[in-house]
RNA sequence: CGGGGCGUAGCGCAGUCCGGUUAGCGUACCUGCUUUGGGAGCAGGGGGUCGUGUGUUCGAAUCACACCGCCCCGACCA
């Protein structure tokens, strides 16, 4: 630090400084994206603008999802709804909006949602001499329409008419929709005032079939996060507290993000009558008498985009799992002129068409306004799992050379068989990714056995196995000395009982605790 | 809603403290030539209601007041 003067005074100081030449630097990315390790919160605000994933719209809490980003949830929403298919489900939609009343109905899910719902009051606007525009005061609706921030409402009364007799019955529905939280503050993906999801609603005749249909989508939420997004995730049950508004309970799928913090990827919920009571909802079983249906909802969210990066990405940008990257190959041509373009065209083609007849997305930028260096920075930093360079070397000697994103590693490779490599590649770095977001996970899953251990493993991040009595008001003592919460009571693993961590009483299994987005 | 930060060219910023050339720099963009195996070089060029409004002043990006918006931290939550 120089001291000066206090003379000489801020300007004099600036102007003395204007005369030394400013070096200038080049703005490629990798300065421009924080460092995980410096400020992971800013490392992921940064990944996700300048991967061009999403960016903040000027209305307070929203996003714009640009067009890599909603690639990205398109490939989600195929797979899933593939899965939903063939789990018997069928797709329907419901309006955004719902009459203020049926909230009213079940008591339990409107003070869930009380403090977070946008509500509609008006329906016309007028033109004002001073304001432009102005609401029209004379156009005040009776009764107000929330903006849905979940459904249940507005599908359980329209469900009242399409359940008559237990023939009708399993119904198993899912829409794909937006909904609206008025959260008072937002992150990008993580946590935004509208965001897209799915919600699959069904009605059972059973408990048991229901129980079995919330468990069947917890599985199924499983398998996709860990086949498609490469995320482990912990199947487990929520605690009373973080349960679901209106459910019985609530199924939940947990991963821990390479912070150590956690993130609830999906919920299954098991809505026990409550919903059929508050909306009377009843049919006919087979002896001919009336009962209320079993029902179930569960979703996931455009959050998963959120859970991917925090998940797989780096230093040097984003990095997706082969099976949900838009596209999955690039070839970067290395060219001096036109006839040298044109010849690596006529050599890629064949690699175009193999890779295609497999199903694999490729992409072949034979733009000669942009130099190669800037496209594999491009590339690189928006996360495509496999670039494929071809230069006039490579024409010579058959080769390509390949460079995959997970560990960076480049390759020169025959032409040959180029095709069989890169399916096989992709596949490796799908696993790849598993396999090091399971090894990260398991490094930082500890097991605690006195509530001092606790509160020092919890500094260090990471999942937390420890006793718990099972009462609200433990639990709570621990959110509030340590912030963390319980995420899940886990259904698989160790299951021996043990004594709290905190209390000393009887605990049944360890809980899994951590710090959460 | 509390605390902090920010708003100047598409993007990133300087200039604001202490009012005074034509508001500047990097990058991006346009034109030309040379280049092309990790974000090319040189030359020329275009682009601005300085978030909005009101006020102070001969004069405001700069000072005052009000408002709007965004980000970060906290309480609330997927």
């Amino acid at each position: 630090m120089v001291t000066l003067p206090k003379v000489l005074g801020l300007c004099t100081l600036r102007a003395l400084l204007r005369g030394t030449k400013i070096i200038p630097r080049p703005a490629l990315m990798s300065d421009i994206l924080t460092k995980r390790a410096d400020d992971h919160a800013q490392w992921y605000n940064d990944l996700v603008l300048k991967a061009d994933l999403a960016e903040h719209s000027e209305v307070r809490g929203c996003m714009v999802i640009k067009p890599h980003g909603y690639a990205i949830w398109e490939k989600m929403q195929a797979a899933l709804d593939g899965m939903f298919k063939a789990t018997g489900h069928v797709n329907a939609y419901f309006p955004l909006f719902i009459p203020r009343s049926y909230f009213a109905k079940e008591a339990s899910h409107v003070e869930g949602f009380a403090k977070e719902c946008a509500v509609v009051t008006h329906y016309r606007l007028k033109s004002d001499p001073e304001k432009g525009i102005v609401v029209d005061p004379e156009a005040k609706l009776e009764e107000e329409l929330i903006i849905r921030p979940t459904s249940e409402t507005i599908i359980w009364n329209t469900y009242r008419g399409w359940v008559k007799s237990y023939r009708d019955l399993p119904l198993l529905v899912n829409q794909w929709a937006n909904v609206v939280r008025w959260e008072m503050r937002t992150r990008l993906f993580l946590r935004t005032a509208e965001f897209l999801w799915q919600e699959g609603h069904t009605a059972h005749a059973t408990k048991a079939e229901a129980i079995a249909e919330t468990e069947r989508m917890l599985e199924v939420y499983a398998r996709f996060a860990e086949e498609w997004l490469a995320m482990p995730v912990i199947k487990g049950l929520k605690t009373p507290s973080e349960r679901f508004a209106g459910a019985e309970d609530t199924y939940c799928i947990e991963a821990l993000m390479q912070d150590g913090k956690a993130l609830q990827a999906g919920t299954s919920h098991f809505l026990g009558q409550n919903f059929a009571k508050a909306f009377d909802v009843v049919f006919t079983n087979k002896e001919n008498k009336q009962e209320h249906v079993w029902a179930t909802s569960w979703g996931v969210s455009t959050r998963l985009i959120g859970g991917l990066i925090m998940t797989h990405s780096d230093d040097h940008g984003l990095v997706l799992p082969p099976k949900l990257a838009p596209t999955q190959v690039v070839i970067v041509p290395i060219a001096k002129n036109g006839e040298q373009l044109a010849a690596i065209s006529a050599y890629v083609e064949p690699i175009l068409q193999g890779l295609r007849a497999r199903g694999i997305t490729v992409k072949f930028d034979d733009d000669d306004q942009k130099k190669p260096g800037w496209k594999f920075a491009e590339y690189e930093f928006k996360g495509y799992p496999v670039r494929i360079a071809i230069g006039p070397r490579d024409m010579e000697n058959g080769t390509v050379e390949v460079a995959r994103r997970d560990t960076l590693e480049k390759q020169v490779m025959q032409v040959t068989d180029i095709v069989e490599k890169v399916e096989h590649l992709l596949q490796a770095i799908q696993d790849n990714l598993f396999q090091k977001a399971l090894a990260m996970r398991e490094r930082s899953t500890r097991v605690v056995d006195t509530y001092a251990e606790f509160k020092q493993a919890i500094e260090e991040g990471g999942f937390i196995l420890a006793h718990w009595d099972g009462t609200a008001e433990t639990e709570e003592k621990v959110k509030q000395e340590t912030k963390a919460t319980i995420r899940c009571i886990p259904l698989h693993g160790d299951r021996t009982p043990g004594t709290c961590m905190v209390t000393g009483a009887p605990s049944a299994q360890r809980v899994i605790f951590a710090r959460a987005y």
